[in-house]
DNA sequence: CTACAACTTCAAGTTAACTTTAAGTCAAGC
DNA sequence: GCTTGACTTAAAGTTAACTTGAAGTTGTAG
């Protein structure tokens, strides 16, 4: 495939397919004349691409979960750990969505002052400042 | 409080925090000289702040949730609006950890190959490319 | 009273993840 | 055989969210 069928297909635009092709995350399986050939595995490729940075992670975390070469990786611990990490996320984000969803119905007349915002804020708030910066350390 | 007291009882720089006052994001509640004097408020703002980031809104949404004022408004359409997105976001997260937990556990030669990893992606990768466009055309 | 640490402003620098632009290459249609 | 449109590279530009640097101010300890 040319890139600009990869980049209708994927919905990736084919300056970022070039961008990520700098970057080893996704490969071209050689030219005609002067242009990218894909095979139709960058698709699949791409969506897991897609989907790491719809978790959060970074280009760089995205390579090396899923490997530089043409075949993921398979460092389990690393696996094990962002798993770990993406779980911490979610309890956050179930924190933040129940809290918004009660902020929505409260009717207290400051949100800070309702007892069960409150609750739910500090329970979703523990660490976070900490794991944001943890998560900069990490990087 | 001084800003250095509130940089670290927050764990927010003080370069942070001017930044975040001269966005609105937060309030100083006067001088003291030159210098800026914080009630211990903030603290509890900065929470809101750093949660918010922790689920991924960026200062400028999260601005709009808690309001540029002292108190958090309460626009429950947007409120709602984002707990369903970060219902969204929960999803597709949920999905990439159990397609990470499977992928340290799977004996399969190549995760793309294993069945199981490439249902579990699929799922998960389900309108993601899409997501991320509407994400940014949101901004 | 003077040194100094902690503040101040304002401007410029940094990083990630792209996008845009400029200048050039090439196969295809007229 | 020449124009056109989709490609190419390399470099510069963009945005968010900060950080850093330079130059100046101030409360406090010696």
């Amino acid at each position: 495939m040319e890139i600009s069928q990869v980049a209708k297909k994927s919905g990736v635009s084919a300056s970022t397919l070039r961008f990520y092709e700098e970057k080893g995350l996704i490969k071209s399986i050689g030219r005609q004349g002067i242009r990218r050939v894909f095979s139709s595995n960058v698709l699949e490729r791409l969506e897991l691409i897609a989907l790491g940075r719809a978790a959060g992670f970074s280009l760089e975390e995205i390579s090396g979960i899923l490997g530089t070469d043409a075949k993921p990786n398979i460092d389990r611990d690393l696996l094990l750990k962002k798993a770990n990490e993406l779980d911490e996320t979610i309890k956050k984000l179930e924190a933040m969505r129940d809290g918004l969803h009660h902020a929505a119905a409260c009717t207290a007349p400051s949100h800070l002052e309702c007892p069960r915002f409150r609750r739910l804020m500090n329970l979703a708030a523990a660490g976070v400042i900490e794991g944001v910066a943890a998560n900069k350390a990490v990087k």
